[in-house]
RNA sequence: GCUCGAGUGGCGGAAUUGGUAGACGCGCUGGAUUCAAAAUCCAGUUCUUUCGGGAGUGUGGGUUCGAUUCCCACCUCGAGUACCA
C-alpha cells in the first residue's frame, strides 16, 4: 500500500530545494523578472500562528506560478528585527535584544520552512544587522544632506543651496523649509557665522533637528509617531500620550505631500487603503487670510529664532488664518486660536489675563484622550483683545477654545457661525451674535454648511455669488489687500523621526563643539551599537544609550572611533573632529522603508544595492501584507522611493505596483463565566464565595417540562430532573444557584434576613480559557482545564443540564494573552503543509477577515487524499499511470480546470481555485482517469498550491528536475467545445425545467422545440404566450 | 458625524458585460463496510407543501422579457477616521 505519507513527503522536498537551492533568484537572467514580496514579519517570541501565513500562502502560490510561466522570480523573505517588545525583556530580565532576536529568528525560520514557501533564504536581511542598518544610516545621511527645491518639484543636493544663499540670499528660493525662516540677503549669509549657517541650513534639510511638539508616552518612555497612537492611547499597550516640546530629529515628508498623494493614481492599490492615505495626507484648498490685531503693537524684537535675527520691528500682531470657506468672510463674528497659539499671551488684555490663564492651565491638563472623549462641552474664553476685519474695518472679537487645534493649519481660524457647526455653538454658547449671509436660508437653529446650494448675501462684493465664484471672487480681493492669497493645506505632518529607545537603529551623528548636529562620513559605517549595562533611561532622563560608557566620537583624519567621554575630552583638539553621538535612536519604520530595494543586492558592502540589480528588478510587481500598515510604513516608504528617485538611485517612484490586504484570520476566544462577588445594596459589603465558581453557557436549546420547584446542592448540580426549562448552566446559576447562595448568606449574616433577592447583586466576568481544551461543540474538558493552572483545579463549575460545561465564544484577534492561539505546527503534524495551505485558501477570499476553525481542514485533507489516488490505481494502491490517450471527458475536465485556475491566481480567487480542482479530482476519479497526459499537466496545475504532494508525483511520472519551473499547461478551447446545451426555460423569468438542444439551432428552431414541448404547454394551461425571449446557447424565457 | 466595505442555507462561502441562486467544503441525516471504532464509499440536505407546486439572496420601491448582479430610499454589521476650520 502506498498511503499518502505526507510528513515524508514534505521532509523530503523542504531539503530537497534547501539543498538545491531550487528558489534561488539571479539577477541576469533572459527570462523576464517578477517580484513578489511579503511584508517582512517582526520576529516575536509567541512565534507564528495560523494567521501569520495567510499572505505567505497567497504570494508563494502566485510566486511559484510564475516560475511555471517562465519568469525568473524574486521571492526574498527577512525579519524586521527592531522593535519594542525584545526591548522590553530586555529590561526586565537583562537578557540582550540581540539574543532574544535571534532565538526568536530561530523559530520562524522552521516553521515557515515547515510551511514549503518558495523563498529565496540567499537574500534574507534582517534590519537589525549592521550590515543592514549601514544603509539605513547611510540613506538618513543623505536625507540631511537635501533640500527640497519646490520650482524643480523634487530633492537636490544641500550645495546647490548654500550656492544660492551665497549668491542672493534666499529671497527667490522657493523651498519647503520651516515656518519661521526669516528672509536674507547674500551679504547678510555670508556675515553669518559658521553656527547660524548650519540652524539656517536645518530649517531646509528632509531631515532636520527642531523643536516639536511631540506625542510623548510616559509609561514606555518614549516618543509615539501620530500613526502608533490609537484613540489617544499607545498603540502598543494602550498607555496614555500627552504632548510635550521635545528636541527631535524630524522627516521632511510634507515636502512630498503632493506628490504621495499624486502617486496614487497610478498604482494598482486597494482602495480602503488609497482612501486612507489620502485622508492621512488631508489635502484641502482654500485661502489663507491674514488678520491685524488691534490696538496692539510688536515692540519687542521678533521672529522666533533669535540667533539668526534679531532685527527690531514696529508693526501690528497678525493672525494669520487657514480657511476652506474664504466665500464666506462676510460672516466672521469673532475668531479662534488654540489655547496653545503664540499669540494668546501677547494680545490678552489685563482684564482678561486671568480668565485666560485659567483656561489654558485647564486644557493643558486634559489629555489627548479627555479631550476626544468630550467634543461636545463647549469651552473657552475671551482674550479681550480684537481684530480687524479685512473688508468692513469692524473689531472682530478674539477668542480662544480648544476646539482649535494647534497641530492644524495655523491654529487659529475666522468664526463664521453661520457656515460652521462649531462655530455656530461656540458662538450660541457665549452668546456672539450670529450674522446670516446666506440667502433665503433659515439659521436660527443650525449653521447652513451645504457649499452646492450657497448663494452669497449680506457680502458686499460677493452678494448674489454662488460657492465657487464667491471663493476666487473672495482670494482676487484678498490679495489685491495684500491680506490673504489661495493656499492649499495638508493635514500631514512632518514624521518625528527620534525615539528614546535601546533597540533601534542609532543615528550616524554627533554633536559638534557648537552643539550643531553633524552627520559621520558614509565610510566609517556602519556606526553600531553600543552595549550598555542597562535598557532603561538614565536617572536623568536621558535615552537608553545614555548608559553606554563609550559613546563619542572622535576623530582624526581619516581616522575616526568611537571613545568613552573622557577619552575624547582628553584628546588632543588639534584637528580633532568629533563629539557626543546622539542618544536616540530610529523609529520602527526607519528599516522598514527601503528593504524591498536592498533585497535586490543584499550582500552589497560598497552600495546600498548595485545599479544593475536596480535596473533588472526595477520594482515590487506583487506586494502582500496587511492593512495596518496603510499610514506607516506604506506611506514612509513611498516617501523615501520618491526621494531615492529624485537622487535618481531607483528607476522608479513608486516602489509596488500592486498591493493586496490579506484579511486577518481571528481566533475564537473561549471564556467561562466567573462569579467574582455578591454586591449587596444599602450595604457597602461586597461577599466573595469561599472558591471560584463559573457557570456553563450552551447556544443549543434543550426543552424540557417546566416547574417551578428546584433543589440544589453547593455544587450547582443535581436537581430533579426535567422539572426546570433550562437550557445552561448560566440559567441554572440565575435561577437556583443565587437563590441558594442568597439563603446561605442570609444564615451566615443575620442583618441581611430581611432582604429581597432583587438586593443581591452578583458580578460575573469572563475569563479566558484556553481554546485547547475546548471541544467543537463548545462543550470543556474539565480535567484537562483544572490541571491548567490552580483557579480551575479549586474552582466549582455549574454544568449545563447535559452535565456537560459549556464555553462562551466569542471572535477576537489571535493573541497569546487570549488563549486562542491556533499553532502551525500541530496541524502540519496532523495534516501537513499542503493541507494547510490549501486551507487557508480555502476558507474564503483573501482580503476577507475570517475566524478560524480548524474543523473543515478534513475537507482538503481527504481532497489530497483523493488526489493522491487518482496517481495510484495499481494493485495495492501501487503508483500507476497508463499512456492511453485520455478519454474527451478526461480532457474537458483538464482543459476547464486549467482555464479557471489560471483566471483565479491572476485574480487572486484562490478559494475559488481550491474548489475547482475538487471539481477536477472528482470527475477524474469518475472517469477513472488514470491517462499521464493528464495526470502529468494536473500536477503542475496543483503544484503553486500544494507543492510537496505535487513534487512527489512529478518525481513518480518519471521526472528527475524539481517541478517548480516545469511550464504551465496550456489551456486550448477545443476540447471545451459542446455540441448541445441543456437550455433552462423560464417562464415570466423564472426556471421551470430544462431541455437538452442541439448547439447550431437557429432561435426559430429553439423556439419551436420549446413550444412543442409538452411541459411547455403544462405551464401555459392553454395560454398564448405575448413573447418568447430566445437567446442561443443561454436561455429561453417565455412571457405571458 | 464623515469615508469606505459588506449583508446569500445550520456554518465557511460560490455565481455579477443582467440569463438554471446555493458550486465546493464543513456539519447534519440515512445506508454500505467493520466484532467494534477510525478511515473509506453511496444517497440526501434553502424553506414550504395538500407532492401539482409555491416562495426565496437584509427591507421597501424602480428599470427589464429576465435582477444576488443596475438605480433610488431605508435598516443592520464591519473597517478606517474624526472638533481638520
Amino acid at each position: 500500500m502506498m498511503n499518502y505519507n505526507f510528513n515524508e513527503i514534505e521532509a523530503k522536498w523542504q531539503k530537497y530545494w534547501a539543498d538545491n537551492q531550487t528558489f534561488k533568484a539571479e539577477n541576469d537572467s533572459e527570462k523576464e523578472k517578477f517580484y513578489v514580496l511579503d511584508m517582512f514579519p517582526y520576529p516575536s517570541g509567541a512565534g507564528l500562528h495560523v494567521g501569520h501565513p495567510l499572505g505567505y500562502i497567497a504570494s508563494d502560490i502566485y510566486a511559484r506560478y510564475k516560475r511555471h510561466k517562465g519568469f525568473n522570480v524574486l521571492h526574498p523573505q527577512g525579519y524586521d528585527s527592531f522593535g519594542l517588545p525584545a526591548e522590553q525583556y530586555a529590561i526586565q530580565t537583562g537578557q540582550h535584544p540581540a539574543i532574544t532576536t535571534e532565538t526568536n529568528i530561530k523559530t520562524y525560520r522552521r516553521q515557515l520552512d515547515q510551511l514549503g514557501f518558495s523563498f529565496d533564504w540567499s537574500r534574507e536581511v534582517r534590519t537589525s544587522d549592521p550590515s543592514y542598518y549601514k544603509w539605513t544610516q547611510w540613506i538618513f545621511i543623505q536625507l540631511f544632506n537635501s533640500w527640497y527645491n519646490t520650482d524643480a518639484d523634487k530633492a537636490e543636493n544641500i550645495d546647490s543651496l548654500i550656492q544660492i544663499f551665497e549668491k542672493e540670499g534666499n529671497t527667490n528660493v522657493n523651498a519647503v523649509c520651516d515656518d519661521d525662516t526669516p528672509d536674507f540677503t547674500a551679504e547678510t549669509w555670508s556675515a553669518f557665522s559658521p553656527k547660524e549657517k548650519q540652524a539656517l541650513l536645518l530649517k531646509y534639510r528632509l531631515t532636520y533637528l527642531a523643536d516639536t511638539e511631540v506625542n510623548w508616552c510616559p509609561a514606555l518612555g518614549t516618543v509615539l509617531a501620530n500613526d502608533e497612537i490609537v484613540n489617544g492611547v499607545s498603540e502598543r499597550g494602550g498607555h496614555p500620550v500627552i504632548r510635550k516640546k521635545m528636541t527631535q530629529w524630524s522627516m521632511r515628508i510634507t515636502a512630498y505631500a503632493q506628490r504621495l498623494l499624486d502617486g496614487l493614481d497610478k498604482i494598482d492599490w486597494p482602495q480602503p487603503l488609497k482612501d486612507s492615505q489620502t485622508n492621512w495626507i488631508g489635502r484641502s484648498e482654500g485661502a489663507s487670510v491674514t488678520f491685524k490685531v488691534l490696538n496692539n503693537t510688536v515692540t519687542e524684537r521678533s521672529r522666533s529664532d533669535e540667533n539668526v535675527i534679531s532685527t527690531p520691528v514696529n508693526h501690528p500682531y497678525e493672525i494669520e488664518v487657514f480657511t476652506t470657506r474664504p466665500d464666506t468672510i462676510f460672516g466672521v463674528s469673532f475668531m479662534t486660536l488654540a489655547p496653545e497659539h503664540e499669540l494668546v499671551s501677547k494680545i490678552t488684555t489685563r482684564e482678561q489675563k486671568d480668565e485666560v490663564e485659567a483656561y489654558i492651565e485647564a486644557t493643558a491638563k486634559r489629555s489627548e484622550r479627555d479631550r476626544m472623549a468630550d467634543v461636545k462641552t463647549i469651552t473657552g474664553a475671551f482674550t479681550g483683545a480684537y481684530a480687524e476685519h479685512p473688508f468692513t474695518k469692524e473689531p472682530v472679537p478674539i477668542w480662544i477654545g480648544d476646539y482649535v487645534l494647534a497641530g492644524y493649519g495655523t491654529g487659529a481660524v475666522m468664526s463664521v457661525p453661520c457656515g460652521d457647526q462649531r462655530d455656530y455653538d461656540f458662538a450660541k454658547h457665549f452668546d456672539i451674535p450670529i450674522p446670516n449671509i446666506f440667502e433665503g436660508v433659515d439659521i436660527s437653529e443650525e449653521a447652513f454648511a451645504d457649499k452646492d446650494n450657497t448663494v452669497i448675501a449680506n457680502s458686499d462684493f460677493l452678494n448674489g455669488l454662488p460657492y465657487k465664484k464667491a471663493v476666487k471672487r473672495a482670494i482676487f480681493e484678498l490679495e489685491k489687500l495684500g491680506q490673504g492669497k489661495g493656499k492649499v493645506n495638508y493635514r500631514l505632518r512632518d514624521a518625528v523621526f527620534s525615539r528614546q529607545r535601546y533597540w533601534g537603529e542609532p543615528f550616524p551623528v554627533y554633536y559638534d563643539a557648537d552643539g550643531m548636529p553633524q552627520m559621520l562620513d558614509e565610510k566609517f559605517l556602519p556606526l553600531e551599537l553600543p552595549e550598555v549595562d542597562k535598557y532603561l533611561p538614565t536617572e536623568t532622563g536621558e535615552p537608553p544609550l545614555g548608559n553606554a560608557k563609550r559613546w563619542h566620537w572622535l576623530q582624526y583624519g581619516d581616522e575616526g572611533k568611537v571613545v568613552s567621554k573622557e577619552e575624547f575630552e582628553n584628546s588632543s583638539p588639534l584637528g580633532r573632529l568629533g563629539g557626543a553621538l546622539e542618544l536616540n535612536t530610529m523609529p520602527g519604520w526607519a528599516g522598514s522603508s527601503q528593504y524591498f530595494n536592498r533585497y535586490m543586492d543584499p550582500h552589497n558592502d560598497e552600495e546600498i544595492f548595485s545599479q544593475e540589480a536596480i535596473n533588472y528588478w526595477q520594482d515590487v510587481d506583487l506586494y502582500i501584507g496587511g492593512s495596518e500598515h496603510a499610514t506607516g510604513h506604506l506611506l514612509y516608504s513611498r516617501f523615501w522611493q520618491k526621494f531615492m528617485f529624485d537622487k535618481g538611485w531607483v528607476p522608479k517612484d513608486e516602489f509596488a505596483k500592486k498591493l493586496i490586504n490579506q484579511g486577518m484570520i481571528t481566533g475564537t476566544s473561549a471564556f467561562a463565566k466567573r462569579l467574582n462577588e455578591v454586591e449587596v445594596s444599602g450595604f457597602d459589603d461586597k461577599i466573595k464565595s469561599k472558591c471560584t465558581i463559573f457557570t456553563s453557557k450552551r447556544d443549543t436549546k434543550v426543552s424540557s417540562e417546566y416547574s417551578n420547584e428546584y433543589t440544589i446542592d453547593d455544587e450547582g448540580r443535581s436537581w430533579r430532573k426535567g422539572t426546570m426549562k433550562i437550557q445552561s448552566g448560566e440559567d441554572i446559576a440565575k435561577s437556583r444557584f443565587e437563590p441558594f447562595f442568597i439563603n446561605e448568606i442570609k444564615k451566615v449574616y443575620p442583618k441581611y434576613e430581611d432582604l429581597d433577592n432583587e438586593n443581591f447583586r452578583f458580578n460575573y466576568s469572563n475569563i479566558h480559557i484556553d481554546v485547547s481544551y475546548v471541544n467543537s461543540d463548545d462543550s470543556v474538558n474539565l480535567e484537562n482545564l483544572k490541571k491548567w493552572n490552580d483557579e480551575f483545579k479549586q474552582a466549582k463549575f455549574i454544568l449545563s443540564t447535559d452535565d456537560k460545561f459549556y464555553a462562551h465564544r466569542e471572535v477576537e484577534k489571535m493573541s497569546k494573552s487570549k488563549y486562542n492561539v491556533v499553532n502551525p505546527d500541530a496541524i502540519c503534524e496532523e495534516y501537513g503543509a499542503d493541507s494547510l495551505r490549501l486551507y487557508e485558501m480555502f476558507l474564503g477570499p483573501l482580503e476577507q477577515s475570517k475566524p478560524w476553525n480548524t474543523a473543515g481542514i478534513t475537507g482538503v485533507h481527504s481532497f489530497l487524499k483523493k488526489l493522491w489516488r487518482l496517481y495510484h490505481s495499481g494493485p495495492n494502491g501501487e503508483f500507476y499511470v497508463s499512456e492511453e490517450a485520455p478519454s474527451a471527458d478526461s480532457l474537458k475536465t483538464l482543459h476547464k480546470t486549467i482555464k479557471k485556475v489560471e483566471e483565479d491566481i491572476e485574480n487572486f480567487s484562490f478559494n475559488t481555485s481550491v474548489s475547482t480542482f475538487m471539481i477536477c479530482v472528482n470527475e477524474l476519479s469518475a472517469q477513472k482517469c488514470n491517462s499521464s497526459a493528464i495526470l502529468e499537466p494536473l500536477a503542475i496545475l496543483v503544484s503553486p498550491y500544494a507543492p510537496h504532494i505535487a513534487e512527489e508525483l512529478w518525481e513518480k511520472l518519471g521526472h528527475t528536475t524539481s517541478i517548480a519551473t516545469a511550464s504551465f499547461p496550456k489551456f486550448e478551447e477545443k476540447y471545451l467545445v459542446e455540441s448541445s446545451k441543456e437550455y433552462p426555460i423560464s417562464f415570466n423569468g423564472k426556471m421551470r425545467f430544462t431541455l437538452e438542444l442541439p448547439m447550431d439551432m437557429t432561435k426559430e428552431e429553439i423556439e419551436a422545440a420549446v413550444m412543442a414541448h409538452e411541459k411547455t404547454q403544462q405551464q401555459l394551461q392553454g395560454r398564448t404566450p405575448k413573447k418568447v425571449i430566445v437567446v442561443p446557447g443561454k436561455i429561453v424565457n417565455i412571457v405571458g
